[in-house]
DNA sequence: CGCCTGGTTGACCAGAGTCAAACCTCGTGG
DNA sequence: CCACGAGGTTTGACTCTGGTCAACCAGGCG
Protein backbone atom coordinates (compact mmCIF):
# COMPACT_ATOMS: atom_id res chain seq x y z
CA UNK A 1 0.00 0.00 0.00
CA UNK A 2 1.41 3.58 -1.02
CA UNK A 3 1.27 6.10 1.31
CA UNK A 4 1.47 9.58 -0.57
CA UNK A 5 2.32 12.40 2.00
CA UNK A 6 1.25 15.07 0.62
CA UNK A 7 -2.82 13.55 -0.79
CA UNK A 8 -4.03 15.12 -3.76
CA UNK A 9 -7.51 17.23 -3.46
CA UNK A 10 -10.45 16.44 -1.69
CA UNK A 11 -8.66 14.38 1.34
CA UNK A 12 -9.71 14.60 4.55
CA UNK A 13 -9.36 17.68 5.40
CA UNK A 14 -11.80 19.32 2.64
CA UNK A 15 -15.06 18.89 4.76
CA UNK A 16 -13.06 20.84 7.74
CA UNK A 17 -15.15 23.80 7.04
CA UNK A 18 -18.52 23.27 5.30
CA UNK A 19 -19.55 27.14 6.03
CA UNK A 20 -16.52 27.86 3.41
CA UNK A 21 -17.48 25.37 1.13
CA UNK A 22 -21.22 26.41 0.59
CA UNK A 23 -20.09 29.81 0.45
CA UNK A 24 -17.71 28.71 -2.59
CA UNK A 25 -21.07 26.86 -4.02
CA UNK A 26 -23.39 30.08 -3.70
CA UNK A 27 -22.48 33.14 -6.38
CA UNK A 28 -19.00 30.98 -7.02
CA UNK A 29 -16.74 32.39 -9.75
CA UNK A 30 -17.03 29.20 -11.78
CA UNK A 31 -20.30 30.85 -12.41
CA UNK A 32 -18.78 34.18 -13.50
CA UNK A 33 -16.72 32.31 -16.15
CA UNK A 34 -13.86 31.80 -14.19
CA UNK A 35 -11.00 29.89 -15.50
CA UNK A 36 -10.21 26.80 -13.71
CA UNK A 37 -6.46 26.09 -12.68
CA UNK A 38 -5.29 22.74 -10.86
CA UNK A 39 -1.86 22.52 -8.95
CA UNK A 40 0.02 19.54 -7.70
CA UNK A 41 0.65 19.67 -4.18
CA UNK A 42 4.06 22.64 -3.53
CA UNK A 43 3.31 24.06 -6.70
CA UNK A 44 4.04 27.81 -6.17
CA UNK A 45 0.95 29.83 -7.89
CA UNK A 46 2.00 33.15 -7.40
CA UNK A 47 5.45 35.07 -5.76
CA UNK A 48 5.64 37.86 -3.43
CA UNK A 49 6.44 40.49 -6.35
CA UNK A 50 4.66 39.06 -9.32
CA UNK A 51 2.41 41.40 -11.02
CA UNK A 52 -1.27 40.96 -9.73
CA UNK A 53 -4.22 40.55 -12.42
CA UNK A 54 -6.28 38.58 -11.33
CA UNK A 55 -7.69 37.24 -7.80
CA UNK A 56 -8.20 33.49 -6.87
CA UNK A 57 -10.48 31.70 -5.21
CA UNK A 58 -9.95 28.06 -3.88
CA UNK A 59 -12.09 25.37 -4.87
CA UNK A 60 -10.88 22.27 -3.43
CA UNK A 61 -7.14 21.80 -1.61
CA UNK A 62 -5.17 23.76 0.91
CA UNK A 63 -3.00 26.81 -0.33
CA UNK A 64 -0.48 28.99 2.33
CA UNK A 65 0.28 32.46 1.80
CA UNK A 66 3.70 33.57 2.96
CA UNK A 67 6.05 36.50 3.06
CA UNK A 68 9.68 36.10 3.48
CA UNK A 69 12.94 38.38 4.99
CA UNK A 70 15.78 39.46 2.92
CA UNK A 71 17.74 36.78 5.46
CA UNK A 72 15.54 33.74 4.79
CA UNK A 73 13.15 33.72 8.08
CA UNK A 74 9.45 33.14 6.60
CA UNK A 75 6.41 33.41 8.18
CA UNK A 76 3.09 32.16 6.99
CA UNK A 77 0.45 34.66 7.21
CA UNK A 78 -2.36 32.26 6.13
CA UNK A 79 -3.65 29.00 5.50
CA UNK A 80 -6.40 28.81 3.17
CA UNK A 81 -9.38 26.25 2.52
CA UNK A 82 -12.09 25.64 0.22
CA UNK A 83 -13.89 28.98 -0.64
CA UNK A 84 -11.31 31.29 0.57
CA UNK A 85 -10.36 34.17 -1.64
CA UNK A 86 -6.53 35.40 -2.30
CA UNK A 87 -4.28 37.09 -4.62
CA UNK A 88 -5.40 40.64 -3.67
CA UNK A 89 -3.34 43.25 -4.19
CA UNK A 90 -3.50 47.00 -2.64
CA UNK A 91 -0.92 48.16 -5.34
CA UNK A 92 -0.83 46.10 -8.64
CA UNK A 93 2.22 43.27 -7.20
CA UNK A 94 1.08 40.55 -4.87
CA UNK A 95 2.77 41.25 -1.64
CA UNK A 96 3.05 37.40 -0.48
CA UNK A 97 3.78 33.78 -1.79
CA UNK A 98 0.78 31.70 -2.45
CA UNK A 99 2.00 27.73 -2.48
CA UNK A 100 -0.35 24.80 -2.57
CA UNK A 101 -0.25 22.43 0.86
CA UNK A 102 -2.17 19.71 -1.27
CA UNK A 103 -3.30 19.33 -5.23
CA UNK A 104 -5.79 22.08 -5.28
CA UNK A 105 -8.18 23.41 -7.42
CA UNK A 106 -8.59 27.06 -8.76
CA UNK A 107 -10.70 29.38 -10.55
CA UNK A 108 -9.52 32.54 -11.23
CA UNK A 109 -10.92 35.59 -12.12
CA UNK A 110 -10.22 38.87 -13.58
CA UNK A 111 -10.14 41.82 -11.06
CA UNK A 112 -12.31 44.35 -13.64
CA UNK A 113 -15.08 41.53 -14.04
CA UNK A 114 -15.66 41.52 -9.89
CA UNK A 115 -15.51 45.58 -10.28
CA UNK A 116 -18.53 45.10 -12.66
CA UNK A 117 -20.48 42.67 -10.20
CA UNK A 118 -22.25 43.33 -7.13
CA UNK A 119 -23.05 39.71 -6.18
CA UNK A 120 -19.37 39.08 -6.41
CA UNK A 121 -18.09 41.89 -4.64
CA UNK A 122 -20.54 40.93 -1.78
CA UNK A 123 -19.21 37.85 -1.59
CA UNK A 124 -15.43 39.26 -1.59
CA UNK A 125 -16.28 41.39 1.03
CA UNK A 126 -17.88 38.64 2.87
CA UNK A 127 -14.63 36.27 2.12
CA UNK A 128 -12.48 39.27 3.25
CA UNK A 129 -14.52 40.16 6.46
CA UNK A 130 -13.62 35.96 7.43
CA UNK A 131 -10.61 36.56 6.92
CA UNK A 132 -9.58 39.43 8.68
CA UNK A 133 -11.37 37.79 11.73
CA UNK A 134 -8.92 34.66 11.37
CA UNK A 135 -5.85 37.48 11.18
CA UNK A 136 -6.53 39.27 14.28
CA UNK A 137 -7.00 35.65 16.26
CA UNK A 138 -3.53 34.95 14.52
CA UNK A 139 -1.98 38.24 15.36
CA UNK A 140 -2.90 37.06 19.28
CA UNK A 141 -1.49 34.07 18.69
CA UNK A 142 1.49 35.32 17.64
CA UNK A 143 2.38 38.09 19.79
CA UNK A 144 0.64 37.01 23.46
CA UNK A 145 0.58 32.96 23.22
CA UNK A 146 3.31 30.38 24.55
CA UNK A 147 4.57 27.54 22.24
CA UNK A 148 2.18 25.11 23.94
CA UNK A 149 -0.77 27.40 23.37
CA UNK A 150 0.19 27.94 20.08
CA UNK A 151 0.91 24.13 18.94
CA UNK A 152 -2.87 23.02 21.06
CA UNK A 153 -4.65 26.11 18.86
CA UNK A 154 -3.45 25.62 15.52
CA UNK A 155 -4.46 21.76 16.55
CA UNK A 156 -7.94 22.90 17.45
CA UNK A 157 -8.18 24.70 14.37
CA UNK A 158 -7.96 21.67 12.37
CA UNK A 159 -11.12 20.38 14.41
CA UNK A 160 -14.65 21.19 12.90
CA UNK A 161 -17.29 22.80 15.04
CA UNK A 162 -14.78 23.19 18.66
CA UNK A 163 -12.66 25.50 19.91
CA UNK A 164 -14.26 28.48 18.82
CA UNK A 165 -16.88 30.54 20.96
CA UNK A 166 -20.02 28.26 20.32
CA UNK A 167 -17.77 25.05 20.87
CA UNK A 168 -20.74 22.70 22.11
CA UNK A 169 -18.09 20.71 24.08
CA UNK A 170 -17.65 17.13 24.16
CA UNK A 171 -20.94 15.28 23.33
CA UNK A 172 -18.92 12.02 24.54
CA UNK A 173 -16.65 12.66 27.68
CA UNK A 174 -15.35 9.37 27.52
CA UNK A 175 -14.93 9.62 23.86
CA UNK A 176 -13.90 12.56 22.93
CA UNK A 177 -11.48 12.07 19.90
CA UNK A 178 -10.73 12.76 16.87
CA UNK A 179 -8.47 12.02 14.02
CA UNK A 180 -6.07 14.46 12.00
CA UNK A 181 -4.62 14.42 8.82
CA UNK A 182 -1.75 16.75 8.54
CA UNK A 183 -1.33 18.73 4.69
CA UNK A 184 2.11 21.06 6.64
CA UNK A 185 5.35 19.97 7.26
CA UNK A 186 6.82 20.37 10.89
CA UNK A 187 8.64 22.94 8.77
CA UNK A 188 5.76 24.75 7.46
CA UNK A 189 3.68 24.35 10.59
CA UNK A 190 6.44 25.99 12.60
CA UNK A 191 6.65 29.08 10.21
CA UNK A 192 2.85 29.64 10.67
CA UNK A 193 3.44 29.62 14.58
CA UNK A 194 6.37 31.67 14.31
CA UNK A 195 8.00 28.91 16.60
CA UNK A 196 11.28 26.81 15.24
CA UNK A 197 10.93 23.41 13.75
CA UNK A 198 12.79 21.90 17.14
CA UNK A 199 10.51 24.16 19.37
CA UNK A 200 7.34 22.36 17.14
CA UNK A 201 8.77 19.03 17.55
CA UNK A 202 9.23 18.96 21.19
CA UNK A 203 5.66 20.59 21.74
CA UNK A 204 4.16 18.03 20.02
CA UNK A 205 6.60 15.07 21.72
CA UNK A 206 5.64 16.36 24.95
CA UNK A 207 1.62 16.25 24.03
CA UNK A 208 2.06 12.55 22.92
CA UNK A 209 3.74 12.55 26.45
CA UNK A 210 0.86 13.56 28.17
CA UNK A 211 -1.33 11.03 26.61
CA UNK A 212 -3.27 14.00 24.84
CA UNK A 213 -2.16 13.00 21.32
CA UNK A 214 -1.24 9.88 19.79
CA UNK A 215 0.73 9.92 16.65
CA UNK A 216 1.36 6.73 14.15
CA UNK A 217 3.02 8.83 11.14
CA UNK A 218 4.25 12.56 11.08
CA UNK A 219 1.44 13.26 9.34
CA UNK A 220 -1.26 11.78 11.08
CA UNK A 221 -2.54 12.65 14.82
CA UNK A 222 -4.89 11.36 16.38
CA UNK A 223 -6.22 13.87 19.41
CA UNK A 224 -7.35 11.55 22.26
CA UNK A 225 -9.00 14.32 24.47
CA UNK A 226 -10.08 17.28 22.10
CA UNK A 227 -11.20 19.42 24.82
CA UNK A 228 -8.41 19.00 26.95
CA UNK A 229 -6.46 20.13 24.15
CA UNK A 230 -8.85 22.61 23.74
CA UNK A 231 -7.92 24.13 27.35
CA UNK A 232 -4.50 24.55 26.72
CA UNK A 233 -5.07 27.06 23.85
CA UNK A 234 -4.91 30.24 25.86
CA UNK A 235 -8.32 30.93 25.28
CA UNK A 236 -9.95 29.17 28.34
CA UNK B 1 2.78 76.47 28.90
CA UNK B 2 -0.01 73.12 29.55
CA UNK B 3 0.78 70.07 27.58
CA UNK B 4 -1.86 68.05 26.88
CA UNK B 5 -0.34 63.88 26.90
CA UNK B 6 -2.72 62.68 24.00
CA UNK B 7 -3.63 65.95 21.63
CA UNK B 8 -6.82 66.20 20.43
CA UNK B 9 -8.09 65.33 16.73
CA UNK B 10 -6.05 66.85 13.94
CA UNK B 11 -2.83 66.55 15.64
CA UNK B 12 0.26 66.01 14.02
CA UNK B 13 0.15 62.62 12.89
CA UNK B 14 -3.08 62.91 10.92
CA UNK B 15 -1.35 64.07 7.48
CA UNK B 16 0.78 61.24 8.25
CA UNK B 17 -1.36 59.39 5.05
CA UNK B 18 -2.31 61.33 2.57
CA UNK B 19 -3.11 58.77 0.42
CA UNK B 20 -6.06 57.22 3.44
CA UNK B 21 -7.13 61.24 3.68
CA UNK B 22 -7.71 61.63 -0.11
CA UNK B 23 -9.61 57.99 0.04
CA UNK B 24 -11.45 59.37 2.87
CA UNK B 25 -13.08 62.19 0.68
CA UNK B 26 -13.39 60.50 -2.86
CA UNK B 27 -16.38 59.00 -1.50
CA UNK B 28 -16.56 58.78 1.99
CA UNK B 29 -19.55 57.57 4.18
CA UNK B 30 -20.13 61.23 4.91
CA UNK B 31 -21.35 61.31 1.59
CA UNK B 32 -23.89 58.58 2.11
CA UNK B 33 -25.38 60.39 4.94
CA UNK B 34 -23.73 58.64 7.61
CA UNK B 35 -23.73 59.76 11.09
CA UNK B 36 -20.58 61.85 12.33
CA UNK B 37 -19.38 61.14 15.59
CA UNK B 38 -16.77 62.54 18.13
CA UNK B 39 -14.90 60.78 20.75
CA UNK B 40 -12.38 62.19 22.98
CA UNK B 41 -9.05 60.20 23.94
CA UNK B 42 -9.30 56.78 25.23
CA UNK B 43 -12.75 56.61 24.88
CA UNK B 44 -14.02 52.81 23.68
CA UNK B 45 -16.17 52.42 20.46
CA UNK B 46 -17.27 49.32 20.80
CA UNK B 47 -16.13 46.03 22.80
CA UNK B 48 -15.14 42.89 21.88
CA UNK B 49 -18.63 40.86 21.71
CA UNK B 50 -21.06 44.26 21.24
CA UNK B 51 -24.07 43.10 18.72
CA UNK B 52 -22.30 44.27 15.24
CA UNK B 53 -24.54 46.91 13.65
CA UNK B 54 -23.01 49.34 11.90
CA UNK B 55 -19.45 50.00 9.87
CA UNK B 56 -17.29 53.00 11.26
CA UNK B 57 -15.19 54.99 8.77
CA UNK B 58 -12.35 57.16 11.20
CA UNK B 59 -12.26 60.31 9.52
CA UNK B 60 -10.07 62.13 12.03
CA UNK B 61 -7.53 61.13 14.90
CA UNK B 62 -6.34 57.77 15.85
CA UNK B 63 -8.09 54.37 16.73
CA UNK B 64 -6.60 50.74 17.71
CA UNK B 65 -8.55 47.66 17.45
CA UNK B 66 -7.82 44.84 20.10
CA UNK B 67 -8.40 41.04 21.53
CA UNK B 68 -8.05 39.91 24.81
CA UNK B 69 -6.81 36.74 26.50
CA UNK B 70 -8.83 35.51 29.58
CA UNK B 71 -6.09 35.99 31.85
CA UNK B 72 -5.27 39.60 30.44
CA UNK B 73 -2.73 39.41 27.92
CA UNK B 74 -3.74 42.03 25.25
CA UNK B 75 -2.72 42.24 21.43
CA UNK B 76 -3.05 44.95 19.59
CA UNK B 77 -4.49 43.98 16.48
CA UNK B 78 -4.78 47.06 14.64
CA UNK B 79 -3.52 51.05 14.62
CA UNK B 80 -5.89 52.77 12.54
CA UNK B 81 -5.51 55.99 10.41
CA UNK B 82 -7.91 58.17 8.87
CA UNK B 83 -9.93 56.73 5.80
CA UNK B 84 -9.76 53.55 7.56
CA UNK B 85 -12.78 51.44 8.28
CA UNK B 86 -13.43 49.30 11.06
CA UNK B 87 -16.33 47.34 12.81
CA UNK B 88 -16.73 44.58 10.24
CA UNK B 89 -17.86 40.82 11.77
CA UNK B 90 -18.21 37.61 10.04
CA UNK B 91 -20.91 37.07 12.58
CA UNK B 92 -22.72 39.69 14.15
CA UNK B 93 -20.60 40.70 17.09
CA UNK B 94 -17.53 42.53 17.13
CA UNK B 95 -14.35 40.02 17.31
CA UNK B 96 -12.60 42.90 18.95
CA UNK B 97 -12.83 46.42 21.13
CA UNK B 98 -12.24 49.25 19.13
CA UNK B 99 -10.32 52.59 21.59
CA UNK B 100 -9.32 55.81 20.55
CA UNK B 101 -5.76 56.94 20.99
CA UNK B 102 -6.62 60.47 20.45
CA UNK B 103 -9.85 62.38 20.16
CA UNK B 104 -11.54 61.34 16.67
CA UNK B 105 -14.00 61.67 14.29
CA UNK B 106 -15.53 58.38 13.16
CA UNK B 107 -18.60 58.52 10.49
CA UNK B 108 -21.15 55.44 11.18
CA UNK B 109 -22.88 53.99 8.28
CA UNK B 110 -25.34 50.73 8.31
CA UNK B 111 -24.30 47.59 7.17
CA UNK B 112 -27.60 47.54 4.67
CA UNK B 113 -26.53 50.75 3.24
CA UNK B 114 -23.60 49.54 1.85
CA UNK B 115 -24.77 46.15 0.50
CA UNK B 116 -26.93 48.51 -1.61
CA UNK B 117 -24.54 50.82 -2.75
CA UNK B 118 -21.74 49.42 -5.61
CA UNK B 119 -19.57 53.04 -4.36
CA UNK B 120 -19.25 51.92 -1.21
CA UNK B 121 -18.68 48.19 -2.13
CA UNK B 122 -15.65 49.38 -3.90
CA UNK B 123 -14.77 51.44 -1.44
CA UNK B 124 -14.97 48.81 1.39
CA UNK B 125 -12.88 46.40 -0.60
CA UNK B 126 -10.19 48.68 -1.43
CA UNK B 127 -9.97 49.35 2.02
CA UNK B 128 -10.14 45.73 3.41
CA UNK B 129 -7.21 44.94 0.95
CA UNK B 130 -4.97 47.26 2.28
CA UNK B 131 -5.94 46.57 5.84
CA UNK B 132 -5.16 42.97 4.78
CA UNK B 133 -1.55 43.64 3.70
CA UNK B 134 -1.18 46.13 6.90
CA UNK B 135 -2.33 42.60 9.11
CA UNK B 136 0.31 40.45 7.01
CA UNK B 137 3.17 42.30 7.19
CA UNK B 138 1.96 42.83 10.94
CA UNK B 139 2.37 38.89 11.10
CA UNK B 140 5.94 38.68 10.32
CA UNK B 141 6.90 41.54 12.63
CA UNK B 142 5.26 39.11 15.71
CA UNK B 143 6.41 36.00 14.50
CA UNK B 144 9.81 36.43 13.31
CA UNK B 145 11.01 39.52 14.13
CA UNK B 146 13.58 40.44 17.44
CA UNK B 147 12.58 42.86 19.82
CA UNK B 148 14.66 45.97 18.16
CA UNK B 149 13.03 45.15 14.57
CA UNK B 150 9.95 45.66 15.65
CA UNK B 151 10.24 48.57 17.38
CA UNK B 152 12.26 50.38 14.74
CA UNK B 153 9.16 48.92 12.26
CA UNK B 154 6.68 50.79 14.94
CA UNK B 155 8.61 53.91 14.02
CA UNK B 156 9.63 53.70 10.88
CA UNK B 157 5.73 53.00 10.72
CA UNK B 158 4.78 56.48 11.64
CA UNK B 159 7.27 58.12 9.46
CA UNK B 160 5.69 59.18 6.23
CA UNK B 161 6.97 57.98 2.42
CA UNK B 162 9.83 55.81 4.34
CA UNK B 163 10.61 52.41 4.97
CA UNK B 164 8.62 51.07 2.46
CA UNK B 165 9.44 49.27 -0.54
CA UNK B 166 9.52 52.03 -3.01
CA UNK B 167 11.24 54.01 -0.27
CA UNK B 168 13.46 56.59 -2.27
CA UNK B 169 16.06 56.54 0.61
CA UNK B 170 17.68 60.24 2.76
CA UNK B 171 17.07 63.18 0.72
CA UNK B 172 19.92 64.44 2.42
CA UNK B 173 22.58 62.12 3.48
CA UNK B 174 23.60 64.42 6.49
CA UNK B 175 20.09 65.61 7.41
CA UNK B 176 17.98 62.44 7.60
CA UNK B 177 15.95 62.93 10.60
CA UNK B 178 12.46 63.43 11.19
CA UNK B 179 9.96 64.57 14.42
CA UNK B 180 7.32 62.06 15.77
CA UNK B 181 4.35 62.40 17.96
CA UNK B 182 3.49 58.99 20.14
CA UNK B 183 0.13 58.74 20.44
CA UNK B 184 0.12 55.29 21.94
CA UNK B 185 1.70 54.75 25.67
CA UNK B 186 4.47 52.52 25.96
CA UNK B 187 2.00 49.63 26.92
CA UNK B 188 0.10 50.10 24.03
CA UNK B 189 2.94 50.35 21.89
CA UNK B 190 3.95 46.96 23.99
CA UNK B 191 0.71 45.06 22.92
CA UNK B 192 0.74 46.08 19.44
CA UNK B 193 4.54 44.58 19.03
CA UNK B 194 4.04 41.65 21.08
CA UNK B 195 6.51 42.85 23.74
CA UNK B 196 6.43 43.68 27.18
CA UNK B 197 6.54 47.59 28.57
CA UNK B 198 10.03 46.62 30.16
CA UNK B 199 11.28 45.73 26.49
CA UNK B 200 10.25 48.07 24.77
CA UNK B 201 11.49 50.85 27.45
CA UNK B 202 14.57 49.37 27.17
CA UNK B 203 15.15 48.83 23.24
CA UNK B 204 14.18 52.76 23.54
CA UNK B 205 16.82 53.63 25.71
CA UNK B 206 19.12 51.72 23.45
CA UNK B 207 18.56 53.69 20.53
CA UNK B 208 18.81 56.56 22.23
CA UNK B 209 22.33 55.86 23.92
CA UNK B 210 23.09 54.68 20.14
CA UNK B 211 22.39 58.20 19.13
CA UNK B 212 19.72 57.21 16.61
CA UNK B 213 16.63 59.02 18.75
CA UNK B 214 16.43 61.81 20.70
CA UNK B 215 13.72 62.07 23.73
CA UNK B 216 12.88 65.08 26.10
CA UNK B 217 9.45 63.62 26.86
CA UNK B 218 8.02 59.96 26.39
CA UNK B 219 5.82 60.85 23.66
CA UNK B 220 8.04 62.98 21.37
CA UNK B 221 10.62 61.37 19.47
CA UNK B 222 12.76 62.60 16.87
CA UNK B 223 14.62 60.46 14.52
CA UNK B 224 17.81 61.37 13.89
CA UNK B 225 18.97 58.87 11.23
CA UNK B 226 15.99 57.61 9.50
CA UNK B 227 17.95 55.49 7.14
CA UNK B 228 20.04 54.04 10.07
CA UNK B 229 16.65 52.91 11.83
CA UNK B 230 15.28 52.06 8.31
CA UNK B 231 18.58 49.07 8.41
CA UNK B 232 17.33 47.72 11.61
CA UNK B 233 13.75 46.48 10.80
CA UNK B 234 14.75 43.47 9.27
CA UNK B 235 13.29 43.93 5.36
CA UNK B 236 16.74 45.00 4.47
C1' DC C 1 21.47 -1.70 0.71
C1' DG C 2 22.52 2.88 1.54
C1' DC C 3 21.35 7.51 0.75
C1' DC C 4 18.32 11.38 1.47
C1' DT C 5 14.77 13.99 3.56
C1' DG C 6 12.15 15.13 7.29
C1' DG C 7 11.59 14.53 12.11
C1' DT C 8 13.21 13.92 16.97
C1' DT C 9 16.16 14.60 20.92
C1' DG C 10 19.78 16.60 23.82
C1' DA C 11 22.96 20.17 25.60
C1' DC C 12 23.67 24.70 25.79
C1' DC C 13 22.74 29.69 25.17
C1' DA C 14 20.54 34.11 24.60
C1' DG C 15 16.80 37.14 24.23
C1' DA C 16 12.94 38.57 26.28
C1' DG C 17 9.94 38.12 30.46
C1' DT C 18 9.30 38.83 35.60
C1' DC C 19 9.67 41.19 39.74
C1' DA C 20 11.00 45.00 42.22
C1' DA C 21 12.70 49.48 43.02
C1' DA C 22 13.63 54.07 41.63
C1' DC C 23 12.41 57.98 38.74
C1' DC C 24 9.90 61.66 36.25
C1' DT C 25 6.11 64.69 35.21
C1' DC C 26 2.14 66.58 36.18
C1' DG C 27 -1.88 67.72 38.81
C1' DT C 28 -3.82 68.63 43.46
C1' DG C 29 -4.27 70.59 47.76
C1' DG C 30 -2.43 72.52 51.97
C1' DC D 1 4.78 77.92 46.49
C1' DC D 2 5.94 73.62 47.74
C1' DA D 3 4.85 68.90 49.32
C1' DC D 4 2.57 64.95 47.98
C1' DG D 5 0.65 61.31 45.23
C1' DA D 6 -0.57 58.92 41.03
C1' DG D 7 0.60 57.22 36.46
C1' DG D 8 3.51 56.16 33.41
C1' DT D 9 8.42 55.09 32.51
C1' DT D 10 13.05 53.52 33.26
C1' DT D 11 16.52 50.53 35.14
C1' DG D 12 18.54 46.51 37.41
C1' DA D 13 18.88 41.62 38.84
C1' DC D 14 17.38 37.34 37.93
C1' DT D 15 14.67 33.59 35.51
C1' DC D 16 12.96 30.94 31.95
C1' DT D 17 11.14 29.98 27.48
C1' DG D 18 12.32 29.03 23.20
C1' DG D 19 16.30 29.31 19.83
C1' DT D 20 20.78 27.23 18.19
C1' DC D 21 23.73 23.66 16.98
C1' DA D 22 24.58 19.05 16.51
C1' DA D 23 23.78 14.23 16.66
C1' DC D 24 20.63 10.73 15.81
C1' DC D 25 16.58 8.24 13.95
C1' DA D 26 12.97 6.41 10.56
C1' DG D 27 10.85 5.76 6.40
C1' DG D 28 10.89 5.96 1.35
C1' DC D 29 13.19 5.47 -2.85
C1' DG D 30 16.72 4.77 -6.19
Amino acid sequence: MAYITYPAAGDAKTPANPAANQLSLRGSFAEFGAKAQVFGAHDVIFYEGDPAKRLYELAQGTVMLFKLLPDGRRQVVEVLRPGDIFGLANQNEHECTAETLTGAHVHEIDLKQIEGSPDLQRKLTKCLMAQMQVLHEHAVLLGRKSAVERVASFLMYLVPERGGVGCPGPSDEENDGYDLHLTMTRQEIADYLGLTIETVSRVVSDLKRRGIIRIDRADRIHLTKVCRLCQMTGIH
